[in-house]
DNA sequence: TATTGTTATACTCTATAACTATA
DNA sequence: TATAGTTATAGAGTATAACAATA
């Protein structure tokens, strides 16, 4: 080691890799993977979901949990079946899901009367009130898209993966 | 199956869902949700996930089972801990994956001489083999994205979702 | 002490089959 | 028979903690 070496021995501490390397930490050829827009697809949605987690810890619902409560705000009176198909998710996975909006005191089911198979939904006051409250949190989140993305980036990419769904 | 019944089956098959409805099944409001992005990006990576099943099915690889042969091919000798950090694998999740590659004969583990804790990866002649044909493949998926989407659509997409892991 | 690979474990999301009650 | 909701279950994918071997 050099004296030049010794002295910086704190600076060199704190740098991040250690400094004799192999062929590792530096530049690793991802090759073909790079254009794989699935490939892409799963890194960019890991940091999304990443950040909705962030935004929305201190009301604690999921991705799927919001969107629920968004479309039964939008559509009160729809059945299970109806969300479930909207949102392209099960019905046997939609019912913990909903339960857990029961649970919380945010929605409601009630039996159709028409067709007492059906249940449909609703908000409860508490549930409207943490909409709100929850779609002012995710908008912190679409904001650092935007400022990720730029504006016209954003709606760009908004209707490329909403063309994508179509596949 | 009765003879009036089986006569008429093409025409039960086609018919659309009953004419009596209620709310349901036309149009249910989406809301804000339309323009949120994380929940664009979870729909459409169903989507191309879906894809990628169909399009590799007969050679049976999983999205990260690809990622790794391509990665190791295109980098020799990198150790496990490498490929991890590249890809964005936890190394506790690497472990089964990579066992079931070595099981399947596609890639082999060697301990390192100069630091015996770690294994570089490369792969076998059957492995490179599988992934030539993987590729080959997994190219018709990406043709029928580029023909969702068009060359530059797909191109802008790419783009957008690499800034995105940015985030 | 720190790092590599490993094991064990848990939690979420998604998927399928089978059950019930209603129609 | 068919449908709505439910239950049970299974399989990915991801995450953390702790361990043995090695540095």
């Amino acid at each position: 080691m050099s004296a030049r070496d010794a002295r910086n021995a704190h600076v060199r501490a704190m740098r991040t890799p250690p400094v004799v390397e192999r062929e590792s930490s530096a530049a690793v050829d991802l090759g073909p993977l790079s254009g794989f827009i699935g490939y892409r697809l799963r890194r960019a949605q890991l940091q999304v979901l990443a950040g909705f987690e962030q935004a929305l810890r201190e009301i604690g619902l999921s991705p799927g949990q919001l969107s629920v409560l968004v479309v039964i705000s939008r559509n009160p009176g729809l059945t299970q079946s109806d969300v479930c198909t909207a949102l392209g998710i099960q019905r046997a996975n939609f019912t913990p899901l909903l339960h857990a909006l029961e649970a919380t005191g945010l929605a409601t089911r009630q039996v159709l009367p028409a067709d007492r198979r059906s249940n449909t939904l609703q908000l409860t006051a508490l549930g409207r009130d943490v909409l709100v409250r929850a779609l002012a949190l995710h908008e912190r989140l679409e904001r650092r898209i935007t400022d990720c993305l730029g504006g016209g980036g954003r709606a760009q990419l908004a209707e490329l993966l909403r063309k994508l769904e179509a596949l």
